[in-house]
DNA sequence: GAACCGCTGGCAACTAGCTGCCAAACCCCT
DNA sequence: AGGGGTTTGGCAGCTAGTTGCCAGCGGTTC
């Protein structure tokens, strides 16, 4: 096979490629905009089908926010964690589909065509290492699809905002509860409510929540 | 041109691809694990020069944090930064080297070989696009290099590292100190070490610190 | 060996934080 | 107005965390 070939359509590219999938030992990771854009006909089955039907010791699926907005593809992504991939949820956009196997090959998807979406896949070494390491990266930044749905923003309304706030400034119970025209008690309250809805079970550890989930900027 | 062309070593890189860079006009955006791995000679005044002299709107360069261990490089980052190019820091490794321009071009380095480094420049839009992608989640994700100096790590030994794992766990201080092997009194020395050393004037300040300098992951 | 570190860990006094209990205050609905 | 639910805040007792003090315990230095 030569380095590098492109591939109009999904079709065709299952044709061509698809012995490729069936080859993976190691490790597969792959980055999309979407959950499993692909062999898009009964997409959960097929997509569990392929993690457990290869002895790859590594599956690793990095989506973009958008993922999480429909019921359905949610769902799919829960089930895709469970069948034994590795889920994460980048921050920001990511391309349309991009797969590395075995650190040998790598499939790029491109925008759509007339002719049906473009793929290329490469054997490329510099291609697959340079998109690998921008994966890792990429990876390495993202959430796990579990933080990401546990810590998934736990509606606080405006008073817990603000208690959390004064926790943040380092002030004591006292300092803060009167800044805050509340009783002592009331302010404890809270924050007992706060530690609560964090899930956490010391202040530290709400702490390190709240400034994960980005609650105190 | 051919969609996609492998060149080895520097110098022969530069005088094929050499006019690529010159022909920048809108972004010029670079991944590289080192700070300039590669006009080697005079890096600062050719990359500014660079910089400089081609009227590109926007000039993004991520970089692993190994880059800020010598001075000298992080010296030279400043000056980067200083000349115009956004710099950013990524939280782990990258590639050797992946460069696109204007989501037109993308040149990609492998490793090195006998033959000299293995470069690979490609038009390829699948490829362009792909790289382009995950650049940009991998640029979201990190953190700019102003605000990387600023609050840059209060650098902690190991045994910090695991008290902070321990408090981020929700244990208690008594658990936390039999956990660690210490006494009561010496994991409170710590815990106040490292209050200190963060800076925080109570242990939910701490965690939130902890959290977003992603002492915790 | 003696003097001198830095680190440890026990003790103790203190402060801060946690929570159950209950009365008072408030809100909403009839 | 009156009843029922929710929220507030005081009190109290308790636990957890904070800090100073000092006695050890290994190194290093002279």
């Amino acid at each position: 096979m030569a380095e590098s070939v492109t591939i109009h359509g999904e079709l065709d590219l299952l044709a061509r490629a698809g012995h490729l999938f069936s080859s993976v030992s190691e490790e597969f990771v792959c980055a999309a905009r979407d959950l499993d854009t692909w062999p898009r006909p009964r997409s959960q089955e097929s997509a569990r089908a392929r993690v457990r039907a290869s002895p790859v010791q590594r599956v690793r699926k990095l989506f973009s926010p958008t993922v999480l907005v429909g019921e359905d593809s949610r769902r799919g992504l829960v089930e895709l964690a469970g069948s034994g991939a590795q889920v994460r949820i980048a921050a920001g956009a990511l391309p349309h589909e991009t797969i590395v196997m075995d650190r040998r090959y790598a499939i790029l998807a491109g925008a759509d065509a007339p002719t049906g979406r473009a793929y290329t896949v490469t054997t490329d070494p510099a291609v697959v290492g340079g998109v690998y390491a921008l994966f890792e990266a990429a990876w390495e930044a993202a959430t796990d699809l579990a933080a990401f749905l546990r810590g998934e923003q736990p509606h606080l309304d405006s008073g817990s905002r603000a208690v959390l706030r004064a926790l943040g400034s380092g002030a004591t119970d006292e300092a803060a509860a009167r800044e805050l025209g509340m009783s002592l008690r009331t302010y404890r309250r809270r924050v007992a409510e706060l530690l609560a809805a964090l899930d956490a079970g010391s202040r530290f550890q709400a702490g390190v929540r709240a400034g994960e989930l980005g609650l105190t900027g």
